[in-house]
DNA sequence: CTGAAAGCGCTTACAG
DNA sequence: CTGAAAGCGCTTACAG
């Protein structure tokens, strides 16, 4: 396959000129005079030469390579925040390699000896879903990786990291969600999904609390379930929930960790024959493309994931030492509706 | 923030060794005596010294880095794909990174640019969603990055490319699914989404015609609507189609291109009133996730993206030339029904 | 405007 | 078992 690629000293040599000019025309420094520039030029042409960049990066002390560490990316969710980085990345030249972390599937993975090793300019790290009893561990992994590279946060960040940050309000979010139902009447409102952790002031069960004080409503254990993210997680969730309590009891409005979350709520309201908003009405978060596909078409929180991470980009290559709060908007479809008496 | 990490040297006069020595630890080379590796190792601790794996590709010839090309990731297939084959390469030590590339959307952006510099390892490119018209210029691509590195093809790849690869028989698949309906009874089927491409004849079309004359049905020009693999093109060609013809030639059956287009068409169809599967069949492509959750539950065809994303990356790192012809699946769900007279 | 030389941080024969 | 030296392919002062 002939993959000895020409050097910087083949094209030199080719040109008659030498490395040092070589490399001023790849950079397209001014001070050379047009005649060697062409000659110079012709000889990269002819032999498809491409300068290295590992072998520049090793005098530039720059690698023009980001990376971004993420949950599992078939979350569509994370799709996005990671097609908003790369995108960005790309414009301003450099290249993203995706480090996937979650700790819950795979404790034995820790992506930070894989990173450090290659001199990124910069990692952009999600902090969401490793579960509190790993703080220490990721503590342990964002300081490793900080001696080596900038780093910035993506998420749900905790305030207490000290390091730039592109955070959502999840407790915010919460409590308008909450506000939204009980202003539709409802009273009896569920959430699913999640991790309990107690530390976090902006996590959602400080935002969901907020909203019940804020209607005067009691919190209720019995309203509030943990589990895992995902449409089957939040199905089994909702079914053991009805399944646990008399009907008279039951939720008239869930609020779910994530849209995956929702769509496995609908499903099992399906299953037990409530009606989706009729009965029950359903929110997500995160706003995912196919939440407008699905029947009835599922109100969730758009969070402007791309744009974050995009935004992320930014912060860790320009060195600003911000910790930013993304806005959001709640995307009203028809899995809410008013109660009825 | 002391970003002037350790080199072999400061480890080498911390331990009172030579840098050939550090190197023979950090390689684990056993002909190191036990009294110098631990001197060795406790002054890389000490330092908390990482091999740059930048230098380190500088002699070795080799990045441990490889590279992916793909339409936009924000179709969950690709995401299948890209996870496949990250969490391969990640298994056999190799980190990936993302070069989308969609010439559909951005002619101007060529990633083989980007790519060549960085002396990957290797790279996976989709050759998807490259119009046919574009052909020269992915053929160009192809061979600058070839000349760099492997190259192995994963999707739809036309035989006549000289590449190794993972490629789905779309026509085969096509002409099965036409089977699947006409052995429900259907007669006008239709078949949304895609482009019009002439040479490939592995794509959708050959096989959607040979479908037809399988069951000894005239291909009807009004029934194939080409267009994006987006819902909102799915969404907008049904109702065209649908529009343009009385509704005693409305199809009883539509094909879509992708899961995509297959839930806008389920959309169009509620628009107009037509139930799924009653009055309308509708069939996709990939099982997304959402598939089954949507109402009816979508009927698609499961490739395994996720296992060919991680056979081109096995496909790529042992050199195989295979052509490998990926199987795949029909998923059953409530979205296709037998015809009612 | 151009070149010779040192250096980036490793690995790899080659000696010993 | 260990070290001195060359080399990987560039960039960057420094001379001229």
């Amino acid at each position: 396959m002939g993959r000895d690629n020409a050097t910087i000293y083949d094209v030199a040599m080719d040109a008659g000129v030498s490395i040092a000019t070589v490399s001023r025309v790849l950079r397209g420094e001014a001070n050379v005079s047009p005649a060697t520039r062409e000659k110079v030029q012709q000889a990269i042409a002819r032999r498809h030469y491409r300068p290295s960049s590992i072998a520049r990066g090793l005098t530039s002390k720059t690698t023009h390579s980001l990376g971004i560490i993420l949950p599992k990316l078939l979350n569509p969710h994370y799709a996005m925040i990671f097609t908003g980085a790369q995108e960005e990345a790309r414009k301003l030249g450099y290249s993203m390699s995706l480090f996937p972390w979650s700790s819950l599937d795979t404790d034995a993975y820790n992506p930070a000896a894989m990173l450090t090793e290659r001199r990124l300019d910069g990692v952009i790290v999600c902090v969401e879903y490793l579960p509190p009893d790993h703080d220490e561990l990721v503590h342990a992994a964002l300081q490793a990786l900080r001696r080596f590279m900038p780093v910035v946060l993506i998420g749900c960040v905790p305030p207490w990291y000290d390091f730039p940050a592109v955070a959502n309000d999840n407790a915010a979010m919460m409590r308008r969600v909450v506000a939204y139902l009980t202003g539709m009447g409802h009273e009896r409102i569920a959430f699913i999904g999640g991790m309990q952790e107690d530390k976090d002031p902006l996590r959602r069960d400080v935002g969901y609390e907020e909203g019940l004080r804020d209607a005067r409503l009691p919190y209720i254990a019995s309203y509030r379930a943990y589990g895992k993210g995902t449409p089957e997680a939040g199905r089994q969730a909702l079914l053991s929930m009805l399944d646990e309590l008399k009907a008279d009891y039951w939720p008239t409005a869930v609020i779910a960790l994530n849209d995956l979350v929702a769509m496995g709520c609908m499903d099992a309201a399906w299953e037990m024959g409530l009606r989706v908003p009729e009965q029950l009405s359903v929110i997500g978060c995160d706003d995912l493309f196919c939440a407008p596909y699905l029947t009835p078409p599922l109100t969730s929180i758009n969070t402007h994931q791309q744009r974050n991470g995009a935004r992320a980009v930014q912060l860790l290559l320009s060195g600003e030492k911000k910790h930013e709060i993304v806005d959001w908007e709640l995307m009203e479809r028809a899995s809410c509706a008013p109660i009825k008496r």
